[in-house]
DNA sequence: TTTTTATATCAACAATTGTTTATGTTTGAA
DNA sequence: TTCAAACATAAACAATTGTTGATATAAAAA
């Protein structure tokens, strides 16, 4: 078993550099001088500054999507997945902060067809999300709003926190950060 | 009095393009073949390229940052406060969605001194909005919520439906949107 | 030991980029 | 009519970019 894998280093570094500068202003040489090596050797590990991309992308997207299709398949009420989705996102969010920034900051960077590909994929997660809450709906558990603005509000509500974990500030305390999360999409912070 | 000003034409050409294609993305030539004229003649407009983006970025800051002045300059009672806040966020957002994208997406590629300067812009406007939320919570009228979470939960609720007023979709109707919104973010979504 | 495999460099490429310089034309005011 | 401002092009620049090909060495496997 490898303790270590050169390629993986590779990576990681281009990870932490595209989140540093983004995707367009990271050359394949800033990368490679992060590494001590020369340029043209970067190419022994990937075949094009877009997969780079590309890996992160839709990789991290597969663990949200694995995510919400486990809290879905539950049976739990929709209330109560709706607290799981969250808490799911705060965990992402947390252990890979710096893949999260680049689903946030640089999907605009993807070329086709992986940019339609992502697009759908985004959408997929989007309408999962709204299929929950229309059953919640349904059932009385939630309030009869708006499906697409409540998505929306939502998820752009579960979009910031990478940031926090990204830096080296003082963290959020994930568990608290869920408590107030939920406290305020549930009822809201009017006394 | 002037009907039509060209270089205010070559600017809202250039906003659209960067909107579409993103800041780095977009060349001078692109820019310029919209226009139907020769990429030197752009110079006759602009000093360069980035003096595009900042013109908007610090343009459109100053109008979030004045419409948040009056606010809190007036009368009103911090929960109508917060609501007038929120109207302003979609009113700018809904007559001016191009520059609002670019504010959301494009700061990062302010050059120095610009982007410190535009980073401070952002924090001020931050923390007008905590002082706002604490007055609120020393008041009673807030639940007492972690104010570092309660000012990024707002902000990122109002941070994504200038998309919406920026392509040609079947727009939301503001007056309904900010009526879900402030539900939203007052009472929450449990029924 | 032999032979892959992983790791590295050097040199060069073709294309693209923002910008400048020099120069020309059109237009509207004096 | 004169003249300056506005509007336009052609040509070139220096720098940067992602990527390739040829080649070399070190490490690991056979």
């Amino acid at each position: 078993m490898k303790v270590s894998n050169k390629k993986e280093d590779f990576l990681q570094e281009s990870l932490k550099l595209i989140h540093e500068k983004g995707f367009k202003a990271t050359t394949m040489r800033d990368i490679a001088e992060r590494m001590n090596f020369d340029v043209s050797n970067s190419y022994n590990y990937i075949k094009s500054k877009h997969e780079i991309l590309e890996g992160f992308l839709f990789g991290t997207s597969a663990e949200f999507h694995s995510a919400m299709d486990n809290v879905l398949s539950s049976s739990y009420s929709p209330d109560e997945k709706l607290k799981q989705i969250i808490s799911s996102h705060i965990t992402i969010a947390s252990t890979k902060p710096f893949e999260v920034a680049l689903m946030v900051n640089e999907w605009r960077n993807l070329k086709e067809p992986k940019y339609t590909e992502y697009i759908k994929l985004r959408d997929s997660y989007e309408e999962k999300l709204g299929s929950l809450l229309l059953e919640g709906i349904e059932m009385g558990v939630f309030k009869a709003f708006d499906i697409t603005i409540a998505k929306s509000v939502i998820l752009s509500s579960l979009r910031w926190f990478y940031d926090s974990y990204a830096t080296n500030n003082p963290n959020i305390n994930p568990i608290e950060l869920e408590r107030q999360i939920v406290s305020f999409l549930f009822k809201g912070f009017l006394e």
